[in-house]
RNA sequence: GCGGGAGUGGUGUAACGGCAGCCACGCCAGACUUAGGAUCUGGUGCCCUCGGGCGUGCGGGUUCGAGUCCCGCCUCCCGCACCA
């Protein structure tokens, strides 16, 4: 680690440097011209079947396509590090391979850029997201042409052009435009929706209409409010994640598990106000299956199963007075162990079900010292509201709540339970509301012990248990009525039948699924984000605005900047930054009844919208008539067969990914099917999660860091200018001082030494350490592939049209598998050990003055190209090729070459190792064990024991099994 | 606690159930050199009495044969976590 990454780079050749070597110089001056010569030639142009970009389709038109790409950069100031291009590099080599090997590939790249470190980067440095924005943009695309990429550059485009948040928005106008039909399963346009509540064919979803009256007697102002209470878009008062310190709300998702933001870490805090949401949760049981169809990683499904989060139980309903719980629970067979009943702080029916004194005798710690259950409920609902997510976690979860002075009846038993509330039940889950079951789970258990509260036992414990609630199966007990009986039963799924069936029969309950999956909170507060296509009408209700008037531009102004409030202060009310453009808020439209004053919607859209759907973006991001050519999606990513959910061919990303991103695309993916849009039915088949590479970073005696480039190592101790450091490995960053950049690589030794350095370091998925030493070792590799065709002294061409020996096309034919094998595998790694292993063989059987046969050489060229296309570029020039080697066959392993004449088998006495033998590759098992039998030490190791049995595996070795 | 993944030389890694460590970095030796932080060649898992022995986190099992398959542990990484 105490070599510096920076290097003699463009220093004349030095003395006793062969003046055609290919060293750092050469390389970046080849890199260069090449670089030029594919945008000048268009080399990775993609053409489509049809439209505009189809020219030169017919060249292409029997290929079978590939579609591959990056989830797209996020353009920060801050540049990229050497670990920001391992996924874009894995793309490029197999997206250059699959080229080669006969596709029609396309791999293309744009850049995510609205959002929040975009605005608070621009709000730093006082500039207009829009220009630091595009400035980082330029950046990165300059670094990414340095790489050598091979992206269809007419392809890019960034979510900030209004060409494209057009569509954007276009999308939202269809979400909106769109209800969840139950029975079909599926989203369909509300003006069906509206034609069968008009004729009388369908009623309003329970829910939609708090007035509960017919539909042909509401207003049509009343109407629109149960139409749009139906919307997959959708305003709503409810309970979000109110974030002061940014000025914003944000999703669920967006929020880190002890309550802050994952973006700057602000505490967050539960606070009702009107908001978009997006019904993603009508497609959770969709989500969730689909994930079986996927050709993802398993980590990944598995964290979008957790968070969807099924739940299968009943709905059990539960009076109080004139009043109805419903409660549920996964857990319907230990019905007859409920003691009590817990609502939800803020559950709608705390109110009502409240009384107005505590009976003589209740226990004090149910009341929390109030005079009445009214103080107490709104002392304790206070007291949740304001308490961050943090705090909750900070308490160690003692159990807290009061009692709302009432009871409720248990349904099988009639006994008649108290009604508390208490914030270890979760408003939005489920119902919102329990049945406390204290014998059977372990947290009804910690309230009732803290609150002295009955507990009965359902499930007999096995012999020994030690107290507490079991949670465990066995036969169940105390669980009999005059109606049913459970008692006696050990199989759990066979009691919570039963108990569902009685629910059933006696109308107390029925069986449900619910899902942890909550809807999708869409708006946000900033500026810097896709205007809603939303203006707000007299009686305030929300109206599209006309696609025709689309894109709704994002206003120019001075002040951009969110107003944010004291990290701490729950209680402020977002303020939206284009709520101050007042000249734009207020607008005349003619929707259909002559013109009008209308509000515009001022929030704007999450950063995820962008994202959502920029991969159908790519097949014309030009197209101004439509979001896209539905024969384009057919031909790029619908179903390749019947059944065949379609999508993305390969999608390389990060697994901080996982959820957000991952999911709310699929979301608005099935939606567009939904409306027929989109043939396909997800829009990733596959996906890999590339791995992160990682570097050591090193702080003195004092806690600061060093820096990682002149800390030097001797003996397994560290230490800069001679004073000992202390190591640690994790991220990369300027600000550990352990920043390493694609640019001083290539300074140092070219874009194609940097390529095939980050390849070679492991399977794409892997992560690894970032190893600056251990780059020239790619080098040295590409200068050995250099040499095998060309000669460093004179720059000539040193092949020749002689055949080559049988040695030399074996070591060919088992790279080229080997290749093959790497590249659709995405283990480059294993391919360039290969490429590696016929160099050497290559260099040590023809010396510098033997020319190497041009049937060797030109592929070994061929399987470089993908990892290394500029120096295989040139060298296949050299060679006499005329058109780029891009495009030139991927070679084919000759199955002829791939099986040795001799080969040397192991043979082994009892199972251990003693001895090798020479035998043809064809010896069946016979001759294979008398040869065995014919070496020396295996005669030796034989003699005087008895062989019980002979293992002979052709081609692989002999066993002799002995007493 | 629940779920997912991973443990192989000094390092990154490789190995259809069949010779563990391919290919590299590093290190050692040599060549060419005024020089080497360039390049080339060779060596390099550990132990050894030079016969060999031991080795893929630990302990069992299946098998003629296990890094690989099965069971039980340990450690590390990632995700979720009062979700009824």
């Amino acid at each position: 680690m105490s070599q510096t990454a920076s290097q003699p780079t463009t220093e004349p050749a030095e003395e006793g440097v062969p003046p055609h070597r290919y060293t750092p110089a050469l390389a970046q001056r080849i890199e260069l011209e090449w670089q030029d010569r594919w945008e000048r030639e268009g080399t990775f142009h993609t053409p489509n079947p049809v439209g505009r970009l189809s020219a030169g389709f017919d060249r292409v038109a029997d290929r079978p396509k590939t579609f591959l790409m990056d989830m797209f950069p996020y353009p920060s100031g801050a540049g990229l590090h050497v670990g920001h291009p391992l996924g874009y590099l894995g793309t490029d080599v197999t997206s250059r391979f699959r080229r080669m090997d006969g596709d029609n590939v396309l791999h293309p790249m744009g850049y995510d850029a609205f959002g929040l470190p975009a605005e608070q980067y621009a709000v730093q440095t006082g500039q207009h997201p829009r220009v630091t924005t595009e400035a980082n943009i330029a950046a990165i695309r300059a670094q990414l042409r340095r790489l050598g990429v091979d992206h269809d550059e007419r392809r890019t485009f960034a979510t900030i052009d209004p060409g494209y948040y057009r569509w954007t928005q276009w999308i939202f106008l269809k979400i909106f435009g769109a209800w969840f039909d139950e029975e079909a399963g599926k989203a369909r346009p509300v003006e069906e929706l509206v034609a069968e509540l008009d004729a009388g064919t369908r009623e309003p979803a329970p829910g939609t209409d708090p007035s509960g009256r017919p539909w042909a007697e509401l207003s049509d102002v009343d109407k629109r409010r149960v139409v749009d209470a139906h919307r997959l878009a959708y305003l709503h008062e409810a309970p979000v994640n109110w974030c002061p310190g940014l000025g914003t709300v944000l999703s669920n998702e967006e929020v880190t598990p002890d309550g802050r933001s994952e973006r700057g870490n602000f505490p967050v805090f539960r606070r009702p106000l009107t908001q978009w949401m997006m019904r993603i949760t009508a497609y959770a049981e969709r989500l969730l299956a689909d994930l079986d169809r996927l050709d993802w990683s398993d980590s990944v499904k598995q964290m979008q199963r957790n968070w969807i989060g099924r739940s299968t139980g009943a709905r059990i309903r539960f009076a109080a007075g004139d009043r109805t719980i419903e409660v549920f629970t996964t857990r319907p067979d230990t019905l007859f162990g409920a003691t009590y009943v817990v609502l939800a702080p803020e559950h709608p029916l705390v109110a009502e079900l409240t009384a107005d004194a505590w009976p003589d005798g209740t226990d004090p710690r149910w009341t929390a010292g109030a005079a009445t259950p009214r103080e107490a409920v709104e002392a304790y609902q206070r007291q949740a509201s304001r308490r961050s997510e943090l705090d909750r976690q900070n308490e160690s979860r003692e159990k807290t709540g009061v009692w709302l002075g009432t009871t409720a009846a248990n349904p099988v038993t009639g006994g008649e339970l108290p009604v508390f509330i208490a914030d270890y039940v979760l408003t939005g889950y489920g119902t919102g509301a329990i049945m406390a079951v204290p014998g059977e789970d372990t947290r009804d258990w910690e309230f009732a012990h803290a609150f002295g509260l009955p507990v009965v036992r359902t499930v007999q414990p096995p012999a020994g248990f030690d107290g507490g609630a079991y949670t465990g199966s066995g036969p169940m007990i105390n669980s009999s009525s005059e109606q049913v009986s459970l008692d006696g039963l050990t199989d759990k799924a066979a009691a919570i039948a039963a108990m569902t069936d009685w629910l059933v029969a006696s109308g107390h309950g029925e069986a449900t699924t619910t899902y942890k999956l909550r809807d999708w909170l869409f708006s946000r507060q900033r500026y810097w984000g896709e205007p809603f296509p939303v203006v707000y009408d007299a009686d305030g209700l929300p109206r599209a605005v006309p696609e025709s008037l689309l894109p709704v531009l994002l206003p120019d102004v001075d002040d951009y900047s969110p107003k944010t409030f004291a990290d701490d202060d729950a209680t402020s009310t977002p303020e939206p930054p284009l709520s101050r453009v007042t000249e734009w808020t207020t607008v005349e439209l003619d929707l259909g009844d002559g013109p009008r004053p209308y509000r515009r919607e001022t929030n704007t859209m999450p950063n995820w919208a962008g994202s959502c759907w920029y991969y159908l973006r790519y097949l014309d991001p030009g197209d101004d008539t439509q979001m896209v050519d539905p024969e384009l999606e057919r031909y790029w990513l619908g179903p390749r067969t019947p059944g065949d959910v379609g999508g993305v061919d390969l999608y390389v990303g990060g697994m901080e990914h996982a959820v957000l991103h991952l999911l709310y695309a699929r979301f608005w993916h099935k939606v567009l099917h939904d409306l027929g849009y989109v043939s396909s039915e997800e829009p990733f088949r596959r996906l890999v999660n590339q791995g992160y590479i990682s570097a050591y970073a090193y702080t003195d005696e004092r806690g600061f860091y060093v820096p990682a480039a002149e800390v030097v190592e001797e003996g397994g101790r560290f230490s800069f200018e001679g004073r000992p450091v202390n190591r640690e490995y994790g991220k990369i960053g300027k600000s550990l001082k352990n920043m390493v950049t694609p640019d001083e690589m290539i300074g140092a030794y070219g874009a194609d030494t940097f390529r095939v350095y980050e390849m070679s370091t492991g399977p794409l998925e892997q992560s690894r350490p970032w190893d600056t030493k251990a780059v020239v070792g790619s080098q040295r590799l590409l200068q050995r592939i250099w040499r095998v065709v060309v000669d460093e002294g004179t720059g000539a061409v040193r092949v020749a049209d002689e055949a080559p020996g049988e040695d030399g096309l074996r070591a060919l034919h088992k790279a080229i598998a080997g290749v093959r094998d790497g590249m659709a595998t995405l283990r480059f790694n294993v391919g360039i050990a290969r490429i590696a292993e016929l160099t050497n063989a290559l260099t040590a059987a023809y010396g510098a003055d033997t020319p190497v046969p041009r049937s060797v050489a030109e592929p070994l060229v061929l399987l470089v190209a993908p990892l290394a296309p500029h120096l295989a570029e040139e060298l296949w020039a050299r060679l006499g090729h005329e058109e780029s080697v891009a495009w030139a066959p991927f070679p084919v392993a000759d199955e002829r070459w791939l099986v040795e004449d001799t080969v040397q088998v192991a043979v082994q006495v009892n199972g251990k190792v003693r001895a090798q033998v020479t035998v043809p590759a064809d010896a069946d098992a016979a001759a294979l064990e008398a040869a065995a039998r014919d070496e020396e030490k295996v005669a030796a190791q034989l003699a005087g024991k008895t062989v019980r049995r002979v293992v002979a595996v052709p081609g692989r070795l002999v066993n002799f099994v002995v007493s």
